[in-house]
DNA sequence: GCTTTGTACTTTGCATCCAATATACTTAGT
DNA sequence: ACTAAGTATATTGGATGCAAAGTACAAAGC
């Protein structure tokens, strides 16, 4: 027989709960500070204390939930250093990123990632602003992917989902003008891509992501 | 009455089973590829199931083990590739991490990392491999402290832990050349440190990871 | 009225139990 | 003798129960 690619069905109950409470974090369900009781959530999603205690497991080590011991965990309230902290690394880690994706770099990916952003600018012009996110989303998601250092991605996407909220509470306030630059920001790095040169595109994405970087800022110093 | 100190008595079974295999995996006790059952590790540790699985949890988290959904967890085997991953992103960030060390920098600081660099002179003399190591990782660990970055910390420590198992071994095999060249790349990088270049610093000690690299490279391809 | 001790309640952490699934072994059929 | 199905066993995943630690509130003493 033909071999056939192996079905892997990892659905635990575990994940699933993880799952919600990272998008409940993500989309400021679960505010920073918020004590995260084993029994509220358990009975919330119908399950028993366990899944829920495995969830809460995998959200520590992730660094969106932090645990005092035998008091309990609490959805972890960022400071403004370790934004800051969180960027710093990123802006060095895209870099590589960048220079691996570079050595895999096809038309097809860089049809692929125009097209996103004519997406991007479609949505912008209809002012959706949740697409125009997760065309960002997918956009970066696709360098990573190209550059095939698995680790390098895991500690990259690790970053940005422990800062995660903040990207999607500043990209709800984004005015259209913002959201205009944000789409030719995305076309210029796309076209440096191009170009092929390592050196300018690793500069150009650190650029973008500390524009990002800054946009961010601004909003959290907005809060305070 | 005068402020105490909180104490903090972090000591939950399932930390310290954690630690427990965390470090059989480092010392080589725990080969790659080991089916982890937890029936059969909580009976070593006289405890049961669930301390244990919290614990695997973690490692899973930390990547030093790897989960098949209803099949179990596995001590994960690392590929030279990921090894390589490993070393790139860590040239990166130590690098960084120097750089926030320097504004921190102190002649306290310097003297700390000097007394440490004689000790090793010292255990290298001695042929003691075992304490040069550890005097090797506390080295480390200073700079990391130093640079005040917490998430920098975490991820940083957490790629080093995750080929620990290499670098006890390659540790192991060095020769007495290699243990007097060690410790002086080691002397090496304090003095650079002390002139408070930020640049050559940075350099210097991406030189100091990347040579490393090459030590763990070629152990590493001695196994295969 | 304020502080401090004592008590009731909440919540975590660990153990045990049960069910579902995967693997290994055995047996039957060709 | 080899393949394939069926069964037994091992192991994970989830539920529940219980004890210890922590918290909050109330009562008693100053």
């Amino acid at each position: 027989m033909q071999r056939l690619e192996p079905i892997k069905q990892s659905e635990n109950l575990s994940d699933e709960v993880a799952r919600r409470l990272r998008r409940a974090i993500r989309e400021g369900h679960l505010k920073p500070g918020t004590h995260l009781v084993e029994q509220d959530i358990a009975e919330q999603f119908r399950v028993s204390r366990m899944p829920v205690r495995i969830a809460i497991q995998k959200l520590i080590d992730e660094g969106l939930v932090i645990k005092e011991p035998r008091r309990g965990a609490y959805v972890h309230t960022f400071s403004s250093k370790e934004l800051d902290e969180v960027y710093s690394i990123r802006v060095a880690l895209e870099r590589l990123v960048v220079q691996y994706a570079l050595s895999n770099w096809s038309d097809a990916v860089a049809e692929e990632l125009e097209c996103i952003v004519e997406r991007m600018r479609q949505a912008a012009s209809a002012g959706d602003r949740q697409a125009g996110f997760e065309l960002d989303s997918r956009f970066h998601a696709i360098l990573w992917e190209l550059s095939q250092h698995a680790i390098l991605i895991e500690v990259v996407s690790s970053l940005r989902s422990r800062i995660s909220r903040f990207l999607t509470e500043a990209n709800d306030v984004l005015s259209p003008t913002e959201l205009n630059m944000h789409v030719e920001a995305h076309q210029h790095l796309v076209n440096v891509l191009k170009q092929g040169d390592v050196e300018r595109a690793k500069d150009a994405v650190a650029d973008h992501i500390l524009d990002a970087h800054e946009r961010i800022r601004a909003y959290y110093s907005y809060l305070d």
